[in-house]
DNA sequence: CGCATCCCCTGCCTGC
DNA sequence: TGCAGGCAGGGGATGC
């Protein structure tokens, strides 16, 4: 369930657990998620305590003393449920309808007396635990693009990371090593809501100087605006993730194009119909009459 | 280098 | 009803 609103949900949701708490035990069901974990990653966490959760792009970044950080990633199905631990359960783990117990890889035992359980189907995730130091100058973080919620991030900065690209916009928006934690739910929508055509190449949003056109112009904001209001709704829940413990995300209902074909476009005064075309194997959802 | 394609894995929905 | 095929929020490797 993982772009960025979702993302910042989870990290929202188990900071209270996990923060200052200490890893007793670690229990891996699994040999690896997408990857194998490291060596000896169940002994290396014991004792550990967790000082800070983090957000960078799609993972979390679970800094340990002792000088490593735990590094997490949902991949395309994973979610995180507290069990115990004290009053208040934390409900915004999106945890999925199935409830498979087949798939709780991981179990994170806490000294709070709660156990946080990784949960994915897929297993797409990753999970690695690495030294603190330097961490944003190695992979995959030294890779990794703008955070378009930050300061950092506006027209002009939007301008010039696709100046010159022929690559269709809405391929450029989802590749990490421009902004980070966008993913295709919330790049389609910020496109509707800039009125941009996700077809046209990115390069449309810088003249020929590399300075932002009027496309730019209307879509950095859009981009931070719709992931600000995903975050604010607690993120969507769709699909296998569609009726979690405590129901915590609701933006879905905000969608204006996200899975959507063939639904009346919801902008005022407009006809269109939601149309979903193929780019780069995965689907993207538009109103061909109100984006250009 | 930039971009497209394929793959990882499982579950759910659709259509035959 | 059963089954094959398509599709799913991500990201990494490969090849042109």
């Amino acid at each position: 369930m993982p772009e960025l609103p979702e993302v910042e949900t989870v990290r929202r949701g188990l900071a209270p657990t996990l923060v200052g708490a200490r890893f007793v035990r670690v229990e891996t069901r699994q040999s690896g998620l997408r990857a194998p974990f490291p060596p000896r990653f169940a002994e290396r966490l014991k004792g550990r305590r967790i000082e800070a959760l983090k957000r960078r792009a799609k993972y979390l970044l679970a800094a340990l003393d002792g000088g490593e950080t735990l590094i997490l990633h949902l991949g395309m199905s994973g979610s995180f449920r507290v069990e115990g631990g004290g009053e208040s359960p934390i409900p915004t783990t999106h945890f999925p309808r199935g409830k498979n117990a087949a798939h709780d890889h991981v179990v994170f035992v806490l000294d709070n007396g709660a156990r946080v359980v990784y949960n994915d189907p897929r297993r797409f995730g990753a999970m690695d635990l690495v030294p603190s130091e330097g961490i944003d100058e190695r992979a995959p973080f030294d890779a990794l693009g703008v955070e378009p919620l930050s300061k950092e991030f506006d027209a002009a900065r939007l301008a010039a990371l696709c100046a010159g690209s022929r690559a269709p916009i809405k391929a450029a928006l989802i590749d990490q090593k421009r902004i980070a934690g966008l993913g295709n739910i919330y790049a389609c929508e910020a496109l509707w809501r800039a009125r941009i055509s996700p077809l046209r190449p990115a390069a449309i949003l810088a003249d020929a100087r590399g300075r932002p056109t009027a496309a730019a112009r209307a879509l950095a904001p859009a981009i931070r605006a719709v992931l600000e209001e995903a975050v604010e709704a607690g993120g969507s829940t769709l699909r296998d993730h569609r009726q979690p413990d405590g129901e915590l995300g609701y933006f879905q209902h905000s969608f204006a194009v996200y899975d959507r074909e063939g639904a009346a476009c919801p902008r005022r005064g407009c006809r269109g119909i939601i149309a979903r075309v193929a780019q780069g194997g995965r689907s993207t959802f538009h109103c061909p009459a109100c984006q250009k």
